[in-house]
DNA sequence: TTGAAAGCGCTAACAT
DNA sequence: ATGTTAGCGCTTTCAA
């Protein structure tokens, strides 16, 4: 692998010369350059970044942490869709990215890689909360990083997020809007944190609230994240005697492939019995019949911009805090029709009757 | 950010005594390395990435190039089961992973980061052909590689594939174990250099000339990447009056989708009208009625597999070019079963009867 | 057991 | 416009 001096040696010229030529090289005569990028080319000289890194304190590397535990179809989709944003804008950048640990296991160094100085910063992306050993470190060192899908209140640390709330408002004013008064909203055990389902719970029970005041019907179902467990809610939920909800919106387009195997097993058809409608936007590409209302998220979008702050923010070296809130789209689908007879009566047959 | 200078010092030692007791660190009095251990902990000292690279020319990091054009979920899944096991296997190397280019642009320079010594090796992720300038160079600098999903034959370059030609066979025997005759296989456009496809369309033709010699009726069916070409090749071969296939193994989960939709549109029941079987395994998690026969590839295995390769060729310096192949699950499903008429007589109705 | 000196590839500051 | 010198943080070699 050539190194400068070997190029500086091939053109006639000291090592510094080559630099120049580099690095924009202001001060250099043209036939000089020329020379130069000759003996480059002839070569196959590329700068090796450790020498420059040694002297810059930079090394055009960010790093990626993106804890996650199952690695099920949807975890992929949404992980893969922030880093295809987030490499795009890098290369743009003209810088690489690093990826450390997609797979939680516990006991991972997330910061090493910024420590040893192999990373100008880092960006977190939020499936999993971010710990406070490392949201300290974070703070104390004063490292640059941005987070993507949650909006940490800590010094120093920018973020990137969906506006969850209104999202959640709006879709289940869109519920409503066709005749539903009884909606249930599908979402995560409490204990399990996840600033974003919650928020669209919020947003969920704030339309219901304003459209229905004190006589709302609030039914919130809760599960893991395993669609084992979310077929079982949702079994039990729609299973019961009596009157059950006419409109289910989940919280995760992976709980509506959940609720519909559980959903078929009750012989519940959407959205003549149930209207249904998801979240994340990865359902359309399934082909499902009947197309499943969902909202999508700008997971490319967010991606380049959590590189942009990131950039900015080890640039400038004041760190100005701040975060950026990116709207979520409504997608429009068969599976949200009006419910039956009218208002949020439940007129179904029960599953024995049907099967 | 501590340098080994600012941890000498405060041990009250030279740095290069720190730098002996960072490096396994023999001949250093243990009241010595007490202090200097201290020292590190206390100031939160990691040695520069860059310094120590600077030196053994090693930077513990390997490239990996994963250049893909859709971003849809099948490709995702493939991409992070790969990455998964890559990244695992790393971390345990104490390797940092550098990803390259997700997206594919055309004009990416794929092996920038070995040249700029930022990694010490590559992995290729097989979705699009390696093209030559890059097998070239990989051949000409002796990059140390290693191409997953595919056989590249060029001196020095290791790979990891499975055995598609066998899981074609296999599949294709198992559907004609159930009695069908007519089997139909969904290829890609033949333009479109996909050795995994091709490999296992070579197994479902050998599986049938096997079992039915000349009199085997082969018949395969192409179109693009995109499920709406695909959609378009099964509606037209299913579609069409007279004896169509009881059967369709399908190259990818991808088009298990299209061909599903195309089922529905043609009032095609599976499997009662026709069986259906799949490729990659990720099926399983849409919870799909019926569930689709499929097969699996260990892609974290292969990830994994594809490092210790990696690292292997990078320090036993003399390269030994080799491959390693994997074998692939089948995992059966109801979507598969006999026909309805035995020997592949198609006595469907015809899909305007049943609508 | 410890330290001093040199050098890895590069850039920045200071000559010329 | 070009070159010289020093130094980034570290390891390796040689000396004490």
């Amino acid at each position: 692998m050539p190194t400068q001096k070997e190029v500086a040696e091939r053109a006639g010229v000291s090592f510094i010369t080559v630099s120049r030529v580099i690095n924009n090289g202001a001060h250099v005569r043209e036939s000089t350059r020329k020379r130069v990028e000759q003996a480059i080319r002839e070569l196959g000289y590329e700068p090796s970044f450790a020498g420059k890194a040694l002297n810059t304190g930079k090394n055009d590397t960010i790093g990626v942490m993106a804890p996650s535990g199952f690695g099920d179809m949807m975890e992929n989709a949404y992980l893969m869709g922030v880093l295809r944003g987030i490499e795009a804008a890098c290369r743009e950048a003209n810088k690489d990215v690093l990826i450390s640990p997609i797979t939680e296991n516990g006991n991972t160094d997330y910061l090493r890689p910024y420590r040893q100085r192999k990373v100008d910063g880092m960006i977190y992306i939020g499936l999993r909360r971010m710990n406070n050993t490392i949201l300290g470190e974070l703070a104390n060192r004063k490292i640059p990083c941005v987070v993507i899908g949650d909006r940490p209140q800590v010094n120093g640390v920018c973020w990137v997020d969906t506006d969850n709330e209104e999202a959640g408002y709006e879709t289940t004013r869109r519920i409503i809007d066709q005749g539903h008064r009884h909606i249930a909203f599908h979402s995560i055990n409490e204990d399990m944190y996840n600033p974003n389902i919650f928020g669209r719970e919020k947003g969920y029970k704030r339309a219901l609230r304003e459209a229905f005041g004190s006589g709302a019907t609030i039914s919130v179902l809760r599960a893991g994240y395993d669609r084992e467990s979310v077929r079982g809610s949702v079994l039990e939920v729609f299973g019961k005697p009596g009157e059950t909800p006419t409109a289910l919106f989940c919280a995760t387009d992976n709980q509506v492939i959940a609720a519909l195997s559980a959903f078929r097993k009750l012989g519940i058809c959407v959205p003549s019995d149930v209207s249904l409608v998801g979240f994340d936007g990865f359902l359309p590409s399934f082909l499902i019949e009947p197309e499943i209302a969902t909202n999508v998220q700008p997971l490319e979008d967010m991606g380049r911009t959590a590189v942009t702050m990131l950039i900015a923010q080890s640039e400038q070296h004041a760190a100005q805090p701040h975060g950026k809130v990116f709207p979520v789209s409504f997608i429009p689908g068969q599976s949200l029709a009006p419910p039956r007879n009218g208002q949020g009566q439940n007129g179904r047959k029960s599953a024995e009757s049907r099967r």
